[in-house]
DNA sequence: TCTTAATATTTAAGTATCTTAAAATTGCAG
DNA sequence: CTGCAATTTTAAGATACTTAAATATTAAGA
């Protein structure tokens, strides 16, 4: 099945050269949103924390969530919505029904002038996707939809323990 | 050619879904490789330099070659570089012929404890790769390969800026 | 109802990490 | 051999994160 029409060799170098990808890509990965989160006058951490507020799914998105998604703590989440807060990119609202929790909202309006910067990254990874059937596209959404899975898991496991 | 036997409205979807799933993969990446990199004692950007001095296939990795790929400052690189060296992972070596420079060597047997870790989670990511055909899979890499350059290319672009 | 335990977030203090700017060392060109 | 350029380190200061304790609120049991 996996392997119809070609050697074994031939997997085991082609899953050697995705063992290397996938640690090359981590390493760059890490390193550019550093260096993009920086030219944007803000941290990895900041910006990687709002894209996880700004693409939650929940009905509301509270520090305690924040936490868990980013592995950090809760007094760094503190900071890091404390910062956030000041530049006017959230607002924190306390939830009436349980007083002790505090959602967090994305505050749109002072999140524009962020999005060029992304754009224009993003638009040089999508100039990538052009040589690319729909076929094909799909399958690499497949990948990267199990990819995606698999760190959501194995960061879940790290922080737990 | 690239659209062929689909609509266009199927490929727009993909490519958007396409965005989507870089920017999650992108917010993943930063937390889980700061997750695992404490869990090893080290930070994030360490562990991604000791990642770009064993996967450097120049001769020698120097300082200032390690602040262009890492696009952090060279002040900052020395410091990392103390750490690595007061833990025994990594050494500096004075180049004789130009005695400006240092050469920086991993010290694979003191980092040998740390690659257990790395494996653990990688081994996760290869699951993954079992359900697809050798074709796909050079397919994924095709599609790493050009999103590798990319990151590679504008993160350049931000340092020299 | 009162008390106690549990949950969610914040605060405080300490550590670490990074940046900027200047210094130290070495190389190179005139 | 002088002065400028290149490479790395140092020093000082700002940021960011962790741990542990504190605060505020809810929930549950007697």
């Amino acid at each position: 099945m996996s392997t119809k029409k070609s050697k074994a060799g031939e997997r085991a170098r082609l899953l050697r050269r995705l063992w290397e990808l996938g640690r090359e890509m981590s390493t760059q990965t890490v390193f550019l949103h550093q260096a993009i989160a920086q030219s944007a006058g803000l941290n990895a951490t900041d910006t990687k924390c709002i894209d996880l507020i700004l693409r939650c799914d929940k009905e509301h998105v509270t520090a305690g969530w924040l936490s868990q998604q980013s592995g950090l703590t809760t007094g760094a989440i503190t900071h890091i919505l404390d910062r956030l807060e000041k530049r006017g990119h959230i607002e924190r609202i306390r939830d009436t029904e349980d007083r002790r929790r505090v959602f967090i909202q994305a505050r749109h309006e002072s999140l524009k002038p962020l999005i060029p910067k992304y754009e224009a990254i993003g638009a040089a990874y999508m100039v990538i996707l052009e040589e690319f059937t729909d076929a094909e596209l799909g399958l690499i959404c497949r990948y990267l939809e199990k990819t995606s899975e698999v760190s959501k898991s194995e960061l879940a496991k790290l922080v737990s323990s």
